[in-house]
This record gives C-alpha cells, structure tokens and sequence, in this order.
DNA sequence: GATCGAATCTGACAAATGTCATGGTGCAGT
DNA sequence: ACTGCACCATGACATTTGTCAGATTCGATC
C-alpha cells in the first residue's frame, strides 16, 4: 500500500486529484494540504511514500518544499504536477532531487501511473520537457532579477531605485542589460519572457 | 439520471473532475471536451442537461462558449469553473445566461452539489463573487482595451499604431486614459490591474 | 601577484512614453 | 434643431525609459 499526500491551493483540483487516485486500490491518500506549510506539518507526524505537489501555492512553493525536504532523511518522493512547463522550474526541481515532473496537460491516467514508478524509485519526467532542461541556465544575473521583478509590478525606475537603494541610471542599465539578455523590445516583454521561463 | 459534459484543457484535471463526479450515483459523464469547440461539437450530437466548463482554454473560451449557447434553445444549464474570480469575468458569465460561477478554490463536494441545484433551475453563484458583480462596469473603453491590451505583450507605441491603424499620439492618448481611469502610473500597472479584473 | 572575466554600479545622451489641449462624430434627451 | 455627453482621433510638449561608455570590486586562473 503506497502511502499518498496531496499539496495543492486549489481546493476542487485537490479534492478532484484525491477522489482520482482513490479509486487506485494500491493507494491510500493520508491526508490533504493546501499549501507547503500544512504539507510540512503532515510529513511531520505521518510517514508518506509519495508527496504529490503543485508548484504555486500560497505561504510555500512545491519547489521550496521540494527544496526543504531534500535535506531531511526518511523524505518522501516528490512529484511536481504544475501547469507550467516553465524550463526553470524542472532545472531547479532536479536540482531539489525531485523525482517527479508532470504537467496538468497530461491525461490523467498517467498520475496513478507515475505515483507507482516513482514509488519503485524510477524518475518520472513529462516527455515534452525533458530536452529544454539543459538548454542552458538562467539568462539573468541577480540583479537584473530583481529589477525585472518590480518593473514587471509596474513601479517605475525612479520607485525601483529606492526600493533597492540605487541610482536611477543603474536601475535602467539592469533593465537595459535583462532586455538585451532576453532579446526583448523593452522592459514589458523582457518581464512576459522572463516569466515565462521561470527565470524570476 | 443527470447528463453532464465536462470542458476543461488542463488535461489531468478534467480527468479528475471526471473521476469526482462519476462516484455520484445520479449523474453521468456523458462525454468531456478539451476545448469550447469541442465541447460545441459534443452538445451537436448528445443531449446533454448541465455543462460544467472552464473560462481559459484555447480555441473557445468558457465565457464565448456560454455566450453562443444563450441564443439556442434546448442549450445545457452552464456551469463555469474558474481558477480567476475576475468581476468582469463574473458580469460576463451572467450575462450569458449562466446559471453557476464556482472558484476551483471551493470546496470539491460543492460541485456535484451545484450540478444538482442547477439541473433543478436553481442558480449558484459563488458567495465571495456575488457581491462584486455589481461594483460597477468596466471602466475602459473599446479602443482603450485593444491598445491596452497589444501593450501588455510588450509591443510598442507604434508597433500599435499599425497594428490598429492608428497614429503614435493617438495610441499614447488610449494608453494615458487607461493609466488615468484606472489610477495607474504606467502602462505595465494599468496592464495589469485591467487583467485582474478581467477588464480585457 | 598580475591578469582576466563577470557582476555591480554610475551619469550623459537619444528614444520612447505620458500628458494635455483640441477637434470631430454620433447618439440620447430636450 | 439644439445641447450635452461619450467616444474617437491627433500633435506639441515634458517626462520617463533605453543605450552606451566607463569605473569599481571580487574571485578564478596563470
């Protein structure tokens, strides 16, 4: 019997998800959690085979608890089921030792599937990713990160600047030097792209 | 016996959702769609009694699917199912004729509930929406929308210009009215209010 | 310890963006 | 027919944003 914990914020995909793998008779789903933090407090008192977990949640993400989980003996499998196949989150979800990486696009059959492979030790990767994770690191140095991120909240150079305590030109030249990284046209569709691969 | 079709693109939780309702003993999953055309082409050859659907999906969205159905007679009871609880979105669905708005971030066992409410002529709007539905309409105009808009995929003024036909000044006229009406401090901020709100 | 490269900062200048004043069109109410 | 009002459209002007050349720091390599 394959001892189950499902970490997912939406409250209708997790019951969905549950009820889906319910009906798997090798299964036992122990509990649920809404985000990270309550995942963390069930792996505390109860002994898990296979933690399956969102990526963006509230309060902590899958791939800090992923992160977390990494360091501690006796942790369980993880799977990432997400909606995004940002290139970003596999690379940093391997890195965490994650065993599982699925997309929400894939048919649902395949969960129960995976949560038995990875159960056996196997690594379980969504096929359509499995290239673009070694097609190179993050573009962006820290800096230009956290420029990028404010700009893409709307703040303004000048906002910016005293949020991080620098000059103005420097905060342009960040953004400046992201944009030419990127190959955008400007700091709207360098954030679009940024975002887009998980290099925020 | 109740006939449902289910549409929703993210492949694994359509199955889920699928996998929910099925252990309901008075309800039948007749067929699921991927998509608003899919789901179109389903209720062409199968009677169906409620449609639970998504709003984002490619092809056809949830809100244009509702919004064609409203004009057939014979059509489904509609049921939308959205991860965004937009104002705008809501409206919308409203004035499609919908008969339940749900957050996925519900409890799961509303929807069967909701299935059965709404086959019997009831409407289920969820509670947190009800009321914001009528805090007025969207503040944007047409034109200020599609500039608007192009200027959150990162185009430029003039990229816009052309693509509308429209002068460089004209296009910055839209954008600052948008910026204005919806108290923003550029095109990024007044972007992204819009889009939470489902104002575009 | 000299050299190199990468990342962090900055200001001057050019280009894009935001504001404002103005005019045109169509439509509802008088 | 006239008035008021909302929306569409434009160009001139001021401000913000993007580019560039260069200075500084710090760790890796020879």
């Amino acid at each position: 019997m394959t001892r189950v914990l499902i970490a997912e914020d939406q409250t209708m995909v997790l019951g969905a998800l549950a009820a889906l793998l319910a009906l798997e008779s090798d299964m036992e789903i122990v509990a649920t959690a809404g985000d990270g933090l309550e995942a963390l407090e069930v792996l505390e008192r109860e002994p898990i085979d296979v933690l399956i977990t969102d990526i963006e949640m509230p309060r902590l993400t899958g791939l800090d608890l992923a992160e977390r989980l990494k360091e501690q003996a006796g942790a369980p499998a993880v799977i990432i089921v997400t909606t995004f196949g940002r290139p970003g989150y596999l690379r940093r979800a391997l890195e965490a030792g994650v065993r599982g990486f699925l997309l929400k696009d894939a048919p649902a059959e395949k969960l129960a599937d995976s949560v038995r492979r990875v159960a056996r030790g196997e690594r379980v990767i969504a096929p359509e990713l499995a290239l673009s994770a070694w097609d190179g690191g993050n573009p962006l140095t820290q800096r230009q990160r956290d420029v990028l991120r404010l700009a893409g909240e709307g703040l303004s150079t000048r906002d910016i600047g005293t949020r991080l305590h620098l000059a103005e030109g420097t905060v342009r030249n960040y953004l400046s030097e992201a944009i030419g990284a990127l190959h955008a046209a400007n700091r709207i569709e360098a954030f679009r792209l940024a975002r887009q691969n998980g290099w925020l």
